[in-house]
DNA sequence: CCTGTTCTGCGTCAATATGGAGTTATGGAG
DNA sequence: CTCCATAACTCCATATTGACGCAGAACAGG
């Protein structure tokens, strides 16, 4: 709902505040009467809101502009290296970390392979080091990093603890927001890997003027992301979107079927080819596909239907079944494009998870 | 998203005039002390806003309490009587229709029966029929109607058109809102009755405290309403829980196969004795139920899930089984409980459209 | 060194909110 | 009937914030 408190002058300044930072932001740099004209203030309260925001160490002033008529005007910018967040994909076989600056530009990547068999503490350590490698290495000091996201596979609750995973063995009921947040010092968050891939399109890929998505990660194991009115929709216990494990959707055996005595690329590439037999196989795990994401296509009824994981590589090959059995069983179809990202799509969503906090909580906004 | 505009001293005003008009219809009738203690501000700003609220006619003044300590305080009172809104529901064989005034206080229902087989302009002018005689009958002159809101089975865009219609014949296409609105001469409002059904039981029903719900429309017909974050979600075409239609649900059939000889009241109360036919053909039923409902509950993780329509009545006899048909579906079941309204809820909800708007568009808030 | 341009610094004004000092209206006790 | 306790009212002073306007400062170019 709408907070109800009341309004004293503070307010307008926290108001303005953002409003100043969020241009200033758009900007880069900007001089105090562009910023207030882009933001509509009067430049007093633009340069009030700057010095607050200077002594905070959020911006800086740089030297001015050079060869242009008149009085040179004070230039400020965000000092988008005033913190860093980290996000961490923690998956089946790999870690993917990746290190960003407070305007989301990341510095650093990172990734380790991962044994599929790994026991729990072991994908932890991996992920530790992983992601402190990936600070190490951008020269990064450890107590820099403001927050830490984690995605994985499995049903995460709110609290950051997997409370279901059918894929990792043993991963049913490890904590990870905790552990995460421990390895720097700072909070730690966690969801479903599915989940963050969405915050990534809508935040840099194919989603960004859509407001409600589904996105489904199609790969070793399919999942699902949901956004509404532009924010993540988790769910009471972080489950939402795992229509996968509906019996009458039958995701589970779908990429069994797929990669019966092949890996999937071959099938694809061999459909593409034209292979009758693959070309029906490939058709066939479409409609699968399909079956589940017209369910949450029904249920949502989103602007847009996005396809990720590993399997969205195959492009058109797969796209266009998919988009044929979403038609026959939707009452509204959804455009649907392939995810913008590859292997990337989780660690940047958790970059972009972890950044909200900061935006939140640190720089109060 | 957040709104991203400069704020002056007027948004103060706006923040504090939407708090004071809150806290002072949660309190009916309000000194300004009182006031100020729930609200937080102080007695002078509340004074100042009531004065502006009671020029604009939405606050009048009430005769002090007596018999009580201390100097005698002004008391006032929303004026909830400034004007009204109607809520129809317009359904396959009956019209409802619900005016209300601005606290949300039904004060006259009516209802007229209308055959299955109507054209659509019967059935609108039925509708209109019915509205009015509602308004007339309460003795509310139609120009203090401040916004009607309609629900009926079948998709409605957010034109507020019927786009797509199964049940009712040549309901497809149909506009709703545009002659809602004309009835009495101010705003128009359409909507799903699932949609619409889920509103009311958020409002006043069993789903106060819930922020997700998932509602289940169990009738003649079975549809679905969705709300998250405690606000309605109709999705881009309107069509959000339209899961019925997909095959693999079966909703389509489950009504037919649960009456084949009789009137369903008839199954359910057998049922309830312990026939065995009933029984099976009851369970069947919720069986079916359950795979669509298990499939909107798995995409949006609901902290409630609310049956309603003609078969709600049953009670635990559908619900028994319901649940236990759930609980083997879902990953994370959801409560469940039966819907707290009977044939009113649809209008119910209208009623409550039609307010939001009036809070949102004519309060200002 | 003058001129045109653009930004800065500062003073003024308006809207809003808060808080406190003193005043007023009422019920009840003597 | 008088006085007192009580609770609310009135009024004013003050603080925060933002908008606006004007004089002056800084710089480029002639």
């Amino acid at each position: 709902m709408t907070e109800l408190r009341p309004g004293d002058a503070s307010l307008l300044r926290k108001v303005n505040t953002r409003l100043t930072l969020s241009a200033l932001r758009r900007e880069g740099v900007a001089t105090l009467t562009r910023l207030g004209r882009v933001t509509g203030l009067s430049r007093q309260t633009v340069e009030t809101v700057l010095d607050e925001l200077g002594e905070r160490g959020y911006v800086r002033e740089v030297p001015p502009d050079e060869g242009v008529m008149g009085r040179p005007a004070r230039r400020f910018g965000f000092r988008a290296d005033a913190g860093y967040v980290l996000g961490v994909e923690v998956g089946g076989d790999a870690i993917v970390a990746a290190l960003a600056d407070l305007n989301g530009e990341v510095i650093a990547w990172e990734r380790t392979g991962v044994p599929g068999g790994a026991a729990p503490h072991e994908r932890l350590e991996a992920a530790r080091r992983t992601s402190l490698a990936c600070a190490d290495g951008a020269g990064v000091a450890r107590r820099r990093v403001w927050a830490v996201a984690a995605g994985t596979p499995g049903i995460v609750d709110r609290t950051g603890r997997v409370s279901l995973s059918i894929t990792l063995p043993g991963w049913t009921g490890v904590d990870l927001a905790g552990p995460a947040g421990r390895w720097f010092g700072c909070t730690g968050l966690a969801a479903n890997d599915a989940n963050l891939a969405v915050l990534a399109e809508h935040w840099r890929g194919g989603a960004q003027h859509a407001s409600d998505v589904v996105y489904v990660l199609a790969g070793h194991r399919a999942g699902a992301g949901i956004l509404i009115g532009g924010r993540l929709h988790q769910g009471r216990n972080g489950a939402a979107g795992e229509i996968g494990t509906l019996r009458q959707v039958g995701w589970e055996d779908a990429t069994r079927e797929l990669v019966k005595e092949s890996s999937a690329a071959e099938v694809f590439e061999a459909a593409l080819t034209g292979d009758r037999d693959a070309v029906r196989r490939v058709d066939r795990y479409a409609e699968r596909l399909a079956i589940g994401a017209s369910a949450l296509a029904l249920a949502v009824d989103p602007d847009l239907l996005v396809l990720g994981g590993g399997h969205a590589r195959a492009g058109d090959v797969l796209l266009e079944p998919l988009r044929r059995h979403l038609a026959e069983l939707c009452v509204s179809v959804p455009e649907v494009v392939a995810s913008t990202f590859g292997d990337e799509a989780v660690a940047l969503g958790a970059v972009r998870l972890a950044l909200d906090h900061v935006e939140r909580e640190v720089l109060g906004l």
